[in-house]
RNA sequence: GGGCGCAUAGCUCAGUUGGCUAGAGCACCAGCUCGACAAGCUGGGGGUCGAAGGUUCGAGUCCUUCUGCGCCCA
């Protein structure tokens, strides 16, 4: 075994030993109990980045974990063909290669060549979670587009349909002017830019001179202006209501109207009222039937209904119409301001809101079971607040706009007549067959796809073979956890659990929930605390981080660093932790396996030497701690009690009292089978979160070892606590003996004395409740301090001339005096002491304090006071002690 | 505009229900080429817990306000 870990000769073997156990595939085995993870498909365009790398690190503890505790484990992972981003990049592609848009090669062929690109491309980021290490099912990998999905997408949408729950509408959209499509609120970003707010007149019909004067971000939409809004109790403008005025450059009559949603503060207290591209003005327009006058084309440039400003992109007409505006002289003041404006995630172009034919969902209804499913406890968040984020989410749910205006994707399964009358179908319909309720030959599909996510929110059912009554889905729906991030809770997360309830509903209840908890993962944050992105280009790379560290190193340190979805600054060096915690762990496992030789069968009742049961004593603990942890998905407690488990207690202390025991008169044969035990529970206890370093070890270890181990770590079961002993007693001493050994080296180093000098040493027990645990590490303390005499009681006698050091602070416990004979580094005794009795002083006097104020003596419980007040006595003592030391010293 | 999170050692973070001495890793200082490990070992120094009020016998922890940073939503 080389002296240092390295990853990148274990990992590849590691994975093949996986994937030839079949492992994570689940056996299917009635007998046990189901845990099912689906996998937040990612982009099939996407490469793994930090959060990725969390999430699945997460997931695989959890998968691992409960693989090994019992459980007929399936992880699904797959990838979702992410309509717009996917689109895109194919487009670019083809663009760049041989400048062909979609259109010049129709929709068969442009689509063949998504196809072409998704089977070359797509499986790298699952490549990717690959060598992290998931233990995901690969044979059941899915993807949004397989045939059996398109099946599914389509029955759910044909049973909204039936149900009356899908409509079509006019209404105003988000629209992507340079992806052509309509875009969710959820897929819209906020971002503050400059602008100006320009005032423009309109002329007041009937009275020659007056104007009324508007404020406006976005002067060329006048051009679709039908009306103007004022506060119903403006005094300003209180007699123009009712009026009309006369729209400048298109030369039409406006309505003014009152309604009470206008500011009366905000730029003249009038407001035009474009109900054709402005959300707010639809909602004006609607309530005072205001026509709507659509102003743009689909590409952004202006439509005939924008009369001599026609055609032109809308930048220009922007520029135009204010040229125009002034030549009228009808333009007042020019503010410069700072306002959000509405850019689409995908493209960061400038939204346009303009009314088109969307075909939406419903969503109060389905919304209804998903909140109650939260209310009532079947689905938890963890952490807790995010419940809250989802529910506000669904109490104030918009509808749903389905379509999207791409050609990748679930086309919409909706079929027209001549007269367009819409039939809605889970099969294809022939072209010039007869429409089913009026007979008529249908002539055409719905151009449009489906938005991603109206296949995505399936995936929990779909996966395990939905609509279809599979063994799959019977077995392993619905499934017990995801894990994803926050910002996806409604675009995904919520339209699961609505999905769950609308279309399993041949279940009963909470059966019909896609999963129990809902875990929301931390975000990883760059060293300044800025989101990680690639615009940005703060990012950093897993994979880079997996081939300089290791996977389990990436994996280990994401967890320490990472408590409880409590966002992180990352930094590269970071995972120096991790793979020094690996380092640590091969080291050690390379001591057990190299120096204890054959490791003979562990026999709880052989076990007598303090040392032995103590670290089974602490290994029980561990045990159940990490477990329990594991359990909760406390991963970040887990990672922790098992890094002070194996570095502070087996190999600082354990491993050194061992030594002995392994080589020459000293040596017996409980010590290795002790080692070899507990270092087969520290695999498997870590395992979930080091996969490939565990494995490795594991191989070796059952090389060596006489007790019979399963061939794959990762079938191995989680370890119990059977046979161990909880031994308190043997806890205390060992504790008490490290206090003295510690206090022994302080010494050595405060005087110079080198470690291999054997030493004397004298111990004052000070606190005289710990002195069995003291007389019963006095073997330990020899040996670990390098002792030559030891002697330990209430009063024994002080050599002369000896080092000092109370071990223990506040009160100590020990006077461990080291005789030198008179060779003492006084400085150094007097610097250390004054310390000490510095450090007694302050607490004394808080004490002393709290003790002094009557109302803590007389209101704190008893036992608080009793406390406090014995506290202080052994202070003071203390102090006492501590002078006489000093005085001793002159 | 609404909501959420964070602020504790030089840095990154823990700190359960308020109660003995506020912890870890990194960094720092000193000493260790003793056969698992220098990615290591041993010892050590370092914090009035963002600010101001309040509740309480007692606040890092509970409440209010403020400041700074970040995120989500409109």
């Amino acid at each position: 075994m080389a002296s240092r870990y390295e990853p990148g000769t274990v990992e590849d073997a590691m994975r093949a030993r996986w994937d030839a156990s079949g492992l994570f595939t689940p056996s299917g085995d009635g007998s046990k109990p189901t845990y099912t993870i689906m996998i937040p498909p990612p982009n099939v365009t996407g490469v793994l980045h930090m959060g990725h790398a969390l999430n699945g690190t997460l997931q695989d503890i959890v998968a691992r974990h409960r693989r090994m505790s019992g459980f007929d484990t399936l992880w699904v992972p797959g990838t979702d063909h992410a309509g717009i981003a996917t689109q895109a990049v194919v487009e670019k592609k083809i663009y760049a290669e041989r400048k062909l848009t979609r259109e010049d090669m129709g929709r068969e062929a442009f689509l063949s060549e998504i196809w072409d690109w998704k089977e070359e491309h797509g499986n790298t980021i699952l490549d990717q979670f690959k060598r992290l290490g998931a233990s995901c099912d690969w044979s059941r990998t899915a993807f949004t587009l397989d045939p059996n999905m398109s099946h599914a997408v389509r029955v759910a949408f044909v049973r909204l349909w039936e149900q009356g729950l899908v409509y079509r509408g006019a209404r105003l959209v988000n629209w992507d002017c340079v992806l052509q499509t309509a875009v969710s609120d959820d897929e819209i970003e906020y971002v503050t830019k400059a602008g100006r707010l320009w005032e423009l007149k309109y002329p007041v019909e009937g009275e020659d001179g007056r104007f009324l004067v508007v404020a406006t971000t976005r002067p060329e939409t006048m051009l679709g202006d039908t009306g103007v809004a004022v506060h119903p109790e403006d005094p300003r403008y209180a007699d123009l209501v009712g009026k009309t005025l006369r729209l400048p450059l298109m030369d039409r009559s406006i309505p003014v109207v009152a309604d009470d949603t206008v500011d009366r503060e905000y730029g003249t207290g009038a407001v035009k009222v474009t109900p054709g591209h402005d959300p707010a003005d639809y909602e004006r327009g609607a309530r005072h039937k205001l026509p709507i006058v659509n102003i743009l084309e689909k590409d952004g440039t202006l439509s005939e209904e924008a009369g001599r400003f026609a055609g032109m992109p809308r930048e220009e007409a922007r520029k135009a119409v204010v040229k125009a505006m002034e030549e009228l002289g009808l333009v007042g003041e020019v503010k410069d301001i700072e306002h959000n404006v509405s850019v689409s995630d995908r493209s960061k172009s400038v939204i346009e809101p303009l009314v088109s034919e969307q075909w939406f969902v419903k969503m109060e209804p389905l919304a209804k079971p998903a909140i109650a499913a939260v209310k009532d406890g079947t689905l938890t968040f963890k952490p807790k607040r995010w419940e809250r984020v989802y529910l506000d989410w669904l109490e104030n749910v918009r509808d749903w706009c389905i379509s999207r205006q791409l050609w990748w994707g679930h086309r919409i399964p909706v079929w027209y007549d001549e007269d367009g009358t819409p039939h809605a179908s889970t099969t294809d319909v022939e072209i010039g067959s007869a429409h089913p309720k009026t007979g008529k030959p249908i002539v055409r599909q719905d151009p449009d796809v489906l938005d991603t996510w109206a296949s995505s929110w399936l995936w929990p059912m779909a996966t395990l073979g939905w609509p279809d009554d599979t063994a799959d889905l019977q077995r392993y729906y619905p499934t017990q956890f995801l894990s994803t991030a926050s910002e996806i809770i409604y675009l995904w997360v919520a339209r699961m659990v609505m999905a769950g309830y609308a279309f399993m509903d041949d279940r009963e209840g909470g059966e019909r929930c896609p999963f129990s908890t809902c875990y929301i993962h931390a975000t990883v944050l760059d060293a300044q605390g800025r989101r990680m992105s690639k615009s940005a280009g703060n990012g950093i790379d897993p994979l880079d981080m997996i081939q300089q560290y290791g996977a389990d190193a990436v994996r280990f340190s994401l967890v320490m660093l990472t408590k409880e979805g409590q966002d992180t600054k990352l930094a590269p060096e970071k995972f120096e932790m991790g793979r020094n915690f690996v380092n640590k762990l091969w080291n050690a496992s390379r001591f057990v396996l190299v120096k204890a030789g054959r490791l003979p069968a562990f026999d709880a009742s052989a076990v007598e030497t303090l040392e032995d049961r103590w670290i089974l004593s602490r290994l029980r603990s561990t045990i159940e701690t990490v477990d329990g942890h594991y359990e909760r998905y406390e991963f970040n407690d887990a990672a922790n009690a098992l890094y002070r488990f194996v570095w502070n207690d087996f190999c600082d202390w354990y491993v050194e009292a061992c030594k002995p025991r392994l080589e020459g008169e000293g040596a017996d044969s409980v010590a290795p089978a002790v080692l070899g035990r507990v270092l087969a529970d520290i695999l498997a206890m870590l395992h979930p979160l080091t996969p490939f370093v565990t494995e490795a070890v594991w191989e070796r270890l059952r090389a060596v070892s006489e007790t019979a181990l399963p061939e794959v770590l990762a079938g191995a079961p989680f370890p119990t606590t059977d046979g161990l002993p909880h031994d308190a007693d043997a806890e205390a001493a060992l504790d008490a003996g490290r206090l003295v050994v510690s206090s022994v080296r302080k010494l050595r180093q405060q005087n110079d004395v080198a470690e291999s000098k054997p030493a004397k040493v004298t111990v004052v027990v000070l606190d005289g409740s710990r002195g069995p645990a003291l007389a019963r590490a006095e073997a330990l303390v020899r040996r670990l301090a390098n002792l030559e005499a030891f002697t330990a009681g209430a009063d024994p006698s002080r050599p002369a001339g000896a080092a000092v050091d109370l071990a223990g602070e506040s009160p100590a416990a020990f006077e461990v005096l080291l005789d030198l004979e008179g060779l003492v580094d006084k400085e150094a005794q007097k610097a250390d002491l004054q310390r000490a009795l510095g450090k007694v002083e302050k607490q004394l006097s808080g004490v002393e304090g709290k003790l002094g104020n009557e109302s803590f003596v007389s209101r704190a419980p008893e036992d608080i006071v009793a406390r406090e007040r014995a506290r202080r006595d052994e202070l003071a003592a203390e102090k006492e002690r501590i002078e006489g030391l000093l005085a001793a010293l002159g």
